[in-house]
DNA sequence: TGGTTAATTAACTAGTTGGTTAAATACTGA
DNA sequence: TCAGTATTTAACCAACTAGTTAATTAACCA
């Protein structure tokens, strides 16, 4: 059996499929039902539902009732988590960055030298 | 057949696991064999192979050749591209926007029903 | 050369994912 | 109460994932 994902490897796995951020950025919108959500995908309805499934489960999307629609939010408390995740691997994409950046720098005092 | 994955729906499924998101942490460190990588976990070394592979399928991860030894070095490339993606969430978690988009579009629907 | 170490590939398995269609549920409004 | 709309559940399927053990490849060293 395998063992049940903690709260970011969900917020990855839920991130990990094109259709599932696209429905996220829609939701930056405001409140969506579900149909407003299906629309721009050629999917069936199912599928759509099944994703927001996935996301919900996540914590990404949070849902309420107002009659028969079920309204869809954003939250982006998993967001967060993601972002503090990431954010401790920036210096080494800024590394790169900053020794493209000092040879650049180098480059520029041989060519320029005063 | 599906598919196959955009860039960043690979990172973010290869982020997916906590063993791989480990391995990566491990890499923080510097250049690692892939037997220094696997000692940490209960797993098998083939386990550990696919688990590298998957990571390198994503451009997480980039390998040498040094005698019989493949050591494997951090790229965080597609963590710059993730950090970006998630970046436009911020004021999700950061304001109260989006509880005052959603305010505004609640009194809307109230004000125009269909 | 042959033995040892490092790592991958092959073959297999169980469970998960992402999709489908058809049926069911839940609520509205006449 | 009944037709219509919104959405989910059920049942199914193919492809993928994450693991295993056993075999293989590749390089070192004595």
């Amino acid at each position: 059996m395998r063992e049940q994902s903690d709260p970011l490897s969900a917020a990855f796995a839920a991130l990990a499929d094109p259709t599932r951020r696209a429905m996220l950025a829609k939701l930056c919108e405001g409140e969506a039902t579900v149909n407003e959500i299906a629309a721009p995908f050629d999917l069936s309805l199912p599928a759509i539902s099944k994703h927001l499934k996935v996301l919900e489960g996540a914590g990404l999307v949070s849902r309420g009732r107002n009659a028969q629609y079920r309204p869809c939010r954003l939250e982006a408390g998993p967001l967060k988590e993601v972002a503090d995740w990431v954010e401790r691997y920036r210096r080494f994409w800024e590394g790169s960055l900053d020794r493209l950046d000092d040879y650049l720098k180098g480059i520029q005092q041989k060519e320029t030298p005063k």
